[in-house]
RNA sequence: GGGAGUGUAGCUCAGUUGGUUUAGAGCAUCUGCCUUACAAGCAGAGGGUCCGCGGUUCGAAUCCGUGCACUCCCA
């Protein structure tokens, strides 16, 4: 078969995917070996592929493809969830364009039109997964509104209403103006803004001028959000405040509205903080809420849903909230109010998916309480049942647990999973699956007939739906105890994600998962870095510093995508994503291809055999080589250290196989080649492309292929390593020493200003190690001459290998200044390392206190360092 | 304000319980090579006050304290 110059990557891809998909070695069903199984972290179904999914995917198929190579039964669940607020507000963003407004629909038939353009648009970014390779099983592929699942998630409600975790409520949430819809605390990223600092004057009322003696006209409070004013019930300072002691038990007036409120004092306010009064909006702030809560003062709502002026702003109504921060500041600077305005930089919260600055409101919605249901979570991973990596997370994880607050479960949308919760007209409510049931209830619980309850409207948070992942992928709702799926794949073996998800995802996934399987959902989670671009900003939508991966893909290839991701992905690291790394997986994917193109011209010379140790010496080298590394990437891998590992196969190919061993192999365009050595560059070769595969699946495939005919089945996807046998260490420093003969002789040549291809003999040690050598450096540095022992022309200039004496001489005119000077700095190198071991040795606490090991090491250092320095001095001697 | 990290070559990072050196790798840089797999390559080289200061120790990039700079999480 004659190969094409380059490694046609998308040939390759569509190529290979297809075959891998066709013979079925994506799927897996339970058998008698042992599991390894993954679930996705399901992107959202409004997703596209974008750089966090890359190398959190990247690294899973990396994992699930060691696995299988290592014979594990792999399993990889793909899916999506049904992210209710990014669906809905994209499915009412496509409404909009057509003219239709979601609130003339009923909620069918917006139902109908989320489900249309679910099924349209929803779960691109699966195909997308593929362009990538990933080895995920699609016979299972679930979504999170799937009936079943659908069905789990509303009895996993009932059941924890009944075990009495879930309530409703009213209380001070994070509202989404924009979605209109409640926030948990952990869906709000707060950043820090430039806002305007506003002091504004409150009149008193005339009797409490007169009550403190005309001290003073007006109290004056500092608010970053005058346009709560409307809302104000009350004015609060602290009761040791010297400043305002005789105003508190007196009124003033809110600005504009002439709204009388009580000036009263409570210990929360700060006294340094503004002017130390506090004004009260118990609507609009989670403190002033519980300021009012306290000294029982009445809500009034200023806001509407929409973040809107309500009529109980008297002023301003239907006005937005931000020109109306703007334009009361107007109003009372010209009536008189305003004392000052300070520029000031505060914390405000945004909501998460729509990027909205966050109202607080006081509303009613469904609760979850969590302290219970935490405790064992908590314990799962403290104890290290659940091991995390990198570690530091355990700490992160441990605060939010023991802190853990109740999680607002009801989002006032319409895209999820409906809340089974009645209501009569009354507004008494029963949980229930049915209508039918609902009813039952009620006659039960209240002993009335209500023909029509009406069902809730809200639905639930998409977290408390994809909380059940790990069990319901494999249908556990539905066959608790017989289920063989279940049984087998659960507990999954790693779950891959990012820790920006840690509290939202990983930590509700252990508290279901104890609370309904009584088992962990994983054995340990690796939390990947976040991808950055070059200057280390977050990769993010607005910012626009997100790459397209699809092009990429086309342009580079998945498996130098691959690379370029894997590379830069240190384990627990941020990845600061650079194109110059898919540049560098390019460059690979090519320099493998054209070691197989030299395999294959070498395979067709003709073969000689050789028992000559000298002859075979490179592939007993190399066998050694192949061992030790594979053992060192078991290990980081096991260890997440994907990065560490790719580094160790790129450079194992690159430089110990083509640069060395293939070298050292190779013979003369008319000179047969050794048949051992030609099959074991070949086995060598396809042990490479195995220990590549989880990293660059396409190309080793491909390479796998071209190097011989294959049967049916017999592909490197669903091959196994070799068990590495000991290692001999002795063959490992052979290796390193003729390494090191070879590369100080080209340095020499250089330095003598030699080519490459000039002729020179050789004066070696006469020890086995050396005699090793000859024929290998005769084909390195052109070599016509090796000569072992004491013998050596007149001429030959004399250096050293490692701490060996040798010499070298050219029939050309040679200029050994540069020579001469590296001499000098290697000698003075290594005086000042003699003199350091000797500081070392001399004192005798050291050789008192540390190990003998050390001490022996330390002599043995201290006899090199002298042999060098003999060496060379004597080179010297005979060079000068 | 509370917590967790990070600081090593121009850049990105290794450096595993202190003891193979006067600290390594990739990329970038410099020099020489079109050597019949690869110039998308080969060969060779240079490059560092391990953030500053103090301490523990026979011995510190590594442990402790402190200062500085940056990052992330939480309120």
């Amino acid at each position: 078969m004659t190969l094409a110059k380059n490694f046609e990557h998308q040939r390759a891809e569509n190529l290979w995917y297809s075959h891998w998909m066709n013979s079925g070695y994506f799927h897996s069903e339970p058998n008698d070996k042992p599991a390894y199984t993954i679930v996705i972290p399901p992107p959202n179904v409004t997703g596209v592929l974008h750089m966090g999914h890359a190398l959190n995917n990247s690294v899973q198929d990396v994992l699930i493809r060691y696995a299988k190579l290592k014979g594990f039964n792999t399993c990889w669940v793909p899916g999506t969830d049904h992210a209710s607020i990014a669906t809905e507000a994209k499915v009412v963003a496509m409404l909009r364009e057509q003219g239709i407004d979601k609130n003339a629909l009923s909620r069918e038939e917006f139902l109908k039109y989320a489900w249309e353009w679910k099924e349209k648009y929803g779960g691109i970014i699966l195909q997308q997964l593929k362009k990538l390779g990933c080895t995920l099983d699609w016979n299972r592929t679930s979504f999170t509104m799937d009936p079943d699942y659908y069905e789990a998630v509303i009895d996993v409600f009932i059941d924890l209403y009944k075990k009495g975790h879930i309530y409703r409520g009213v209380k001070m949430i994070n509202w989404d103006p924009k979605a209109k819809t409640a926030l948990s605390d952990e869906e709000v990223i707060h950043k820090e803004v430039n806002s305007k600092l506003v002091y504004v004057n409150y009149p008193l009322s005339e009797k409490s001028k007169e009550a403190t003696d005309f001290s003073r006209t007006h109290i004056t409070i500092a608010t970053v959000r005058p346009e709560t004013i409307l809302g104000d019930v009350a004015i609060c300072v602290h009761p040791d405040d010297e400043r305002y002691k005789n105003l508190v038990g007196q009124t003033c007036f809110v600005p504009l509205i002439q709204r009388e409120i009580p000036i009263i004092a409570d210990e929360y306010i700060d006294i340094e903080f503004g002017t130390g009064c506090l004004k009260v909006t118990p609507a609009h702030d989670i403190n002033d809420y519980n300021l009012g809560v306290k000294h029982q003062l009445p809500v009034i709502d200023t806001l509407n849903e929409d973040g809107t002026m309500s009529e109980a702003a008297q002023l301003y109504v239907g006005m937005d909230r931000f020109e109306v921060r703007k334009k009361i500041v107007e109003d009372m600077q010209a009536q008189g109010f305003i004392e000052k305005v300070e520029d000031y930089r505060n914390q405000v919260g945004f909501s998460e998916r729509t990027d909205v600055v966050i109202e607080p409101r006081l509303s009613m919605q469904w609760w979850c309480t969590m302290t219970d249901l935490a405790k064992p979570a908590l314990d799962a991973v403290m104890k290290d049942e659940i091991k995390f990596y990198p570690p530091k997370f355990k700490n992160t994880y441990r605060h939010w647990m023991e802190n853990i607050k109740d999680w607002c479960i009801s989002r006032q949308l319409r895209w999820g999973h409906r809340i089974p919760a009645w209501y009569d007209a009354k507004g008494n409510f029963v949980i229930a699956k049915t209508i039918e049931e609902a009813r039952l209830a009620f006659k039960s619980q209240f002993g009335t007939d209500i023909e029509e309850p009406k069902q809730e409207s809200d639905v639930l948070d998409t977290w408390f739906s994809s909380w059940l992942w790990p069990m319901e992928v494999f249908g556990w709702n539905k066959n608790k105890d017989q289920n063989a799926d279940l049984n087998y794949y659960y507990p999954t073996a790693t779950l891959v994600t990012a820790p920006e998800i840690i509290f939202f995802w990983v930590a509700r996934m252990i508290v279901a998962g104890l609370e309904y399987r009584k088992q962990i959902p994983f054995n340990q989670v690796y939390f990947t870095g976040i991808v950055r671009d070059k200057q280390g900003r977050k990769m993010s939508k607005s910012l626009g510093n997100s790459p397209d991966l699809l092009k990429l893909i086309d342009d580079y290839g998945a498996d130098a995508t691959r690379f370029g991701v894997l590379i830069s992905s240190p384990a627990g690291n941020d990845l600061l994503f650079d194109e110059s790394t898919l540049e560098q997986g390019k460059l690979f994917a090519n320099k493998i291809w054209n070691a197989l193109k030299l395999l294959q011209i070498l395979n067709e010379k003709e073969k000689m055999d050789s028992t000559e140790e000298e002859v075979l010496f490179p592939s007993v080298w190399f066998q050694q080589r192949l061992f030790e590394v594979q053992n060192e990437i078991e290990q980081d891998i096991k260890e997440f250290r994907l990065s560490e590992a790719l580094k160790k196969i790129y450079s194992l190919i690159w430089d110990d196989y083509c640069s060395w061993y293939l070298e050292w192999i190779k013979t003369a365009a008319d000179q047969p080649i050794c048949s051992y050595n030609m099959e074991q560059a070949l086995h060598f070769f396809e042990e490479l492309m195995k220990l590549l595969h989880p990293f660059m699946p396409f190309l080793t495939e491909e390479v796998y292929h071209a190097l011989s005919e294959r049967a049916a089945g017999d592909d490197l996807m669903v091959s196994h390593l070799v068990n590495v046998q000991n290692i001999n260490h002795a063959v490992l420093k052979q290796g390193e020493l003729l390494k090191s003969a070879i590369t100080t002789i080209r340095d020499l040549k250089v330095k003598q200003g030699l080519k490459p291809k000039d002729e020179v003999s050789l004066f070696l040690p006469d020890t086995a190690d050396f005699k090793l050598m000859a024929l290998t450096l005769k084909r390195q540095c052109a070599a016509v001459e090796v000569v072992y022992g004491t013998g050596k022309s007149e001429k030959a200039t004399s250096f050293t290998i490692a701490q060996f004496a040798c010499a070298m001489s050219s029939e050309k005119e040679v200029d050994n200044t540069q020579q001469i000077e590296q001499m000098k700095k290697d000698l003075l190198y290594y005086q000042g390392f003699l003199t350091s071991i000797d500081k070392k040795l001399s004192n005798e606490r050291f050789v008192q206190n540390a190990k003998k090991e050390v001490v022996d090491m330390e002599l043995k250092k201290k006899n090199d360092a002298l042999e060098k320095i003999r060496v060379i001095e004597e080179s010297l001697k005979l060079l000068g």
